[in-house]
DNA sequence: CTGAATTTTCAGTAATTTGTGAAAATTGTA
DNA sequence: TACAATTTTCACAAATTACTGAAAATTCAG
């Protein structure tokens, strides 16, 4: 018997209905919510229980959520059934969210935007859009290299860099003499 | 009579099917594409024809893009109807961009997790899921000052600073001599 | 190997989202 | 101010997406 508290109960209601703007949908935006917010590993059937959703949804939320990286899988010695947790460290579900995002949302149309700027343009107007074209590339190329860097970096780096905050500006007006030394 | 070029064809389509990803739809999607393509400003007539979309759901479609901030409004000389044109600057559509979806994705999420810290935890699992509320919101709130820290930063200084990639990375390294002197 | 436990698939249905045309509202010019 | 041009709204229809139960497939303990 899976309970869940009138706090969670409030979260998961909230993920569920932040799922579709974060470009997963409802169901598995309380999935996960369910997942991250219990410590133990959750089995399907108690998934299940807890969001009073068919098994079967329970199945296919938690493919999506394997081909998301965003769940781990374990079993539990002496049970058959199949368990699931989401990482202790939060900075590595966000990473992982960041880069599974941008495979998603940029990688398709970086490719798109390269095969527009192969071809040759016929007239003005295409001339005007590859121009387009070519600064929506060059931004969505320089966000996929920051991505692969954020991959790359352990997550006190990561948090290091994201509480910089305001400070940012500051080095970069110095980046230059600094990198010189 | 608002003709569209295989080029732009393309992209359009692309764009539409991108829309969905983005938060936005695919209608939305196509609609943006035609005017980021396009130099000049268009009414709703001719987006209406050269998507082959009905008037009215152009109409809800600009009044979506207005609310995202991602469009301009202008008029033409001597013509009562409203044109509409993208911001020249990439990066102020980009800059757009990211606010916009902070506003829609995160803001609302941050909210709710601070009701939630502010209950009192009724059992382990409750205090359990606090902690992991606690870590989201922290990390979110850094992920927010740094949208505004983007919000105000010049086109230039953006570029700048897109542009370190990998350098970041040995900036980091450095950064607390560099802030002493 | 066998078969019970468990997970996955999938066709049909339910729910949600998006698009349309007609009518209402607004705008601006004569 | 009147009225034609233009834009917006909205009830309904169309299209898309999500959910379910039943059946198929897989897994693993004995």
């Amino acid at each position: 018997m899976m309970k869940i508290t009138p706090m969670t109960q409030s979260l998961v209601l909230h993920f569920g209905e932040m799922g579709s703007r974060w470009g997963l949908n409802r169901t598995l935006g309380q999935m996960y919510a369910v997942i991250v917010l219990t410590e133990a590993p959750l089995n399907a059937d108690q998934i299940s229980e807890a969001l009073q959703i068919s098994r079967s949804n329970v199945s296919m939320g938690l493919k999506e959520l394997k081909s998301w990286n965003l769940i781990k899988l374990q079993h539990i010695p002496g049970d058959r059934k199949e368990y699931f947790s989401a990482p202790s460290d939060i900075w590595e579900i966000a990473r992982t969210l960041v880069v599974e995002r941008r495979k998603r949302e940029l990688d398709p149309t970086l490719s798109t935007l390269r095969d527009a700027l192969m071809e040759q343009p016929s007239n003005e107007s295409d001339e005007y859009a590859q121009v387009r074209v070519q600064q929506m590339h060059d931004l969505m190329e320089m966000v996929t290299l920051w991505t692969t860097e954020m991959q790359g970096m352990s997550s006190e780096k990561l948090s290091a860099l994201l509480k910089l905050g305001e400070g940012i500006s500051k080095i970069l007006d110095v980046k230059d003499k600094l990198l010189l030394r």
